[in-house]
RNA sequence: CGGGGUGUAGCGCAGAUGGAAGCGCGCCGCGUUUGGGACGCGGAGGUCGGCGGUUCAAGUCCGCCCACCCCGACCA
């Protein structure tokens, strides 16, 4: 390719919204354009990248059985009522009317297609398991795009979905796209971890993130340095240190004046914060069937811990959860900041499993300026669940092995679920097992975003001067100059290298050296060429390592040869990534 | 959805007190220059985000709206 000729242009100066390096370099560099909140175009550099890792994606699926699909954009709206996600998912999916009237949806996920298909196609145990993918434009109107291609709301992604008989086969699909995820992102140049992760609105037994660690992503990690527990702070548990056994005491009602944090009640009363009690009050949207009711829900915590809202709406099977406001607390009964679970209205308790470990707490008492001292779970007040609701702090002792752990920020650039029967059953995607009977398909999914996973490759491999691709992403093997009084010499070079089926980006402009250098490394082609009178003085062509300092000067009769090897040996940089990981469930 | 910020040429920005829309880069032409974002001369390019208002006069003041960015809520 001519870069006289070239779509895109690059730009000097930094664009005012790039605030992460690959958003400003991407856009620099002339990758993409913004068309607007979390929309993007792809130009001819980053399409041929794009190109790249999609067909590493495929190579890898197709490896552990994968048939290529491509399945529509538009849904209509019918099969995911059947699934009942057209209640439970909010705005984030795109609901449209067709010219008929009738509802229709843009997909956000497959799984429902997925299953229709299934539900036509597989009759039979002897036609599983099986594994289909595509790699497809997805729309998800997220209330918050940013950092450039980090969040967006259209995006392309690779989804794969799995079919089995039984747990046995899905284990064993997810196992091994669980390793196909470590190579595609080792083959991609980018170092990832693996950690367990929330269900969310997919449902399912058990999920697991890949996170590429980075300041920049916007997911919290909690990580284990000592035994390698790594999760989702979403759903990362702790070891969780009961109060100490002793006699229940009677309940006492004490004065606690202006005091209505658990602060200033732990310093009003000096007792450590452990023995309080924390009420949080949210208001939670739960689907019952085809409509949605509103909930209050009054969450207990110890007073040395936070509520993690995740875990609370799973807890009470939320479609939303948010802060509930005075006007509605107070008509469940209770009095904010000194909020007590007994004697409430209508309101759903929810409390962590340490309290009913934690004797003797004080609690609020329902009435202003006062609290309860040796509240007892069980004998003073009951819940409607009780399970972990805590959320995990920097310094926490790991569930695992009790170290400390530490928070550490990721970006998901792929995820992998047992889904199980869900939508199989919703649908009615059945087969005839052995035995004659009929069985729901159990399922998997599996998905990563190739634009997300583009940028996070270039926040990976940059320096001050631009981007710096692994040869196996990058758009182009080689960049070759031509400056001034070598044209000739370009031309001849770019022919060859051409001819010997090399992907070459020609800087064939009339432009200054300073400016042709400049571009090479915004770029970030791995290899450059450079072909002008000095190096043809020289001898031949210099070629330099986007990556390294020091530069070779080839003969012109070489160059193929030349560029061949250090391709391969790129190549094989890259590929000494690509190892087993062991599978950590 | 809450909080904060920004909208002036393709990009980056300046335009106190209301009084003729500017600068740098980029772009076009001619010439000089050519190993790290060269230089001279001459050009093109603007509904100043939109609508309404105040005023003799609005990029500037007021109101409403829109868009984009950041933080949070949210998110697979």
């Amino acid at each position: 390719m001519r870069m006289s000729k070239l779509f895109s242009q690059t730009l000097r100066d930094k664009p005012s919204d790039a605030e992460v390096p690959s958003h400003e370099l991407l856009l620099r560099a002339g990758f993409i354009r913004q068309l607007a909140a979390g929309i993007f175009s792809y130009l001819p550099l980053a399409k041929r990248s794009l190109t790249k890792i999609e067909n590493i994606m495929r190579k890898e699926i197709d490896a552990i059985g994968g048939q290529e699909v491509t399945m529509p954009v538009v849904h209509p709206a019918q099969i995911w009522k059947e699934t009942l996600r057209w209640f439970q998912v909010g705005s984030e999916m795109a609901r449209f009317k067709d010219k008929s009237g009738r509802d229709m949806v843009l997909a956000m996920t497959h799984e429902e297609v997925v299953a229709d298909l299934v539900r036509r196609e597989v009759h039979s145990y002897r036609q599983l398991p099986m594994l289909v993918y595509h790699i497809q434009t997805k729309w998800r109107d997220d209330p918050r795009p940013r950092a450039g291609l980090i969040r967006v709301r259209e995006f392309t992604m690779k989804d794969s979905y799995s079919l089995d008989v039984d747990e046995e086969g899905l284990d064993k699909q997810y196992r091994a796209h669980y390793q196909a995820y470590f190579d595609i992102f080792h083959r991609c140049a980018l170092p990832v971890r693996a950690v367990k992760s929330d269900v969310g609105m997919m449902g399912g037994s058990l999920a697991h993130e890949f996170m590429y660690l980075t300041p920049v992503g916007e997911d919290t990690l909690m990580i284990c340095d000592n035994c390698g527990y790594a999760a989702n702070r979403q759903v990362a548990r702790i070891e969780k240190v009961a109060g100490s056994k002793e006699a229940l005491k009677p309940v006492k009602k004490v004065a606690t004046p202006g005091i209505t944090t658990i602060e200033g009640l732990a310093e009003f009363l000096d007792v450590p914060e452990a023995k309080t009690a924390k009420a949080v009050f949210m208001m939670a949207t739960i689907t019952e069937g085809e409509v949605d009711v509103d909930r209050l829900v009054f969450a207990v915590v110890r007073g040395d811990t936070e509520v993690n809202e995740t875990k609370l709406t799973n807890a009470v099977k939320a479609k939303e959860l948010r802060p509930a406001t005075d006007e509605e607390i107070a008509a469940s009964g209770a009095v904010a900041g000194y909020a007590s679970p007994k004697g409430l209205k209508d309101t759903l308790i929810v409390v962590d499993d340490l309290i009913p470990e934690s004797p003797n707490l004080v609690a609020g008492a329902n009435e202003e300026g006062h609290h309860l001292l040796n509240v007892n779970y069980e004998r003073d007040f009951h819940a409607d669940f009780v399970g972990d609701l805590v959320l995990a702090q920097e310094g926490d002792p790991c569930p695992e092995c009790k170290e400390a752990m530490h928070a550490e920020r990721g970006v998901e650039v792929g995820n992998i679920f047992k889904l199980g029967t869900r939508y199989s059953e919703a649908l009615g995607a059945e087969f005839l097992d052995k035995d004659g009977s009929s069985k729901p398909v159990i399922m998997g999914s599996y998905g990563i975003g190739s634009g997300r996973l583009l940028a996070s490759i270039a926040e990976e491999h940059h320096d001050e001067h631009g981007l710096i691709w692994p040869i196996t992403v990058s758009p182009y093997h080689v960049h070759l100059l031509s400056l001034k009084g070598a044209e000739k010499d370009g031309e001849e070079a770019f022919k060859k290298l051409v001819e010997a089926g090399l992907e070459v980006l020609f800087d064939d402009r009339e432009e200054s050296p300073g400016v042709k250098f400049a571009d090479a490394d915004l770029i970030g082609v791995p290899i450059r060429l450079t072909v002008s009178k000095r190096s043809l003085k020289q001898g031949g062509v210099e070629m330099k390592r986007r990556d390294r300092e020091e530069s070779v000067v080839i003969p012109s009769g070489e160059i193929v040869d030349a560029v061949t090897a250090e391709i391969s040996a790129l190549k094989e940089e890259v590929q000494a990534l690509v190892v087993e990981v062991p599978y950590d469930d």
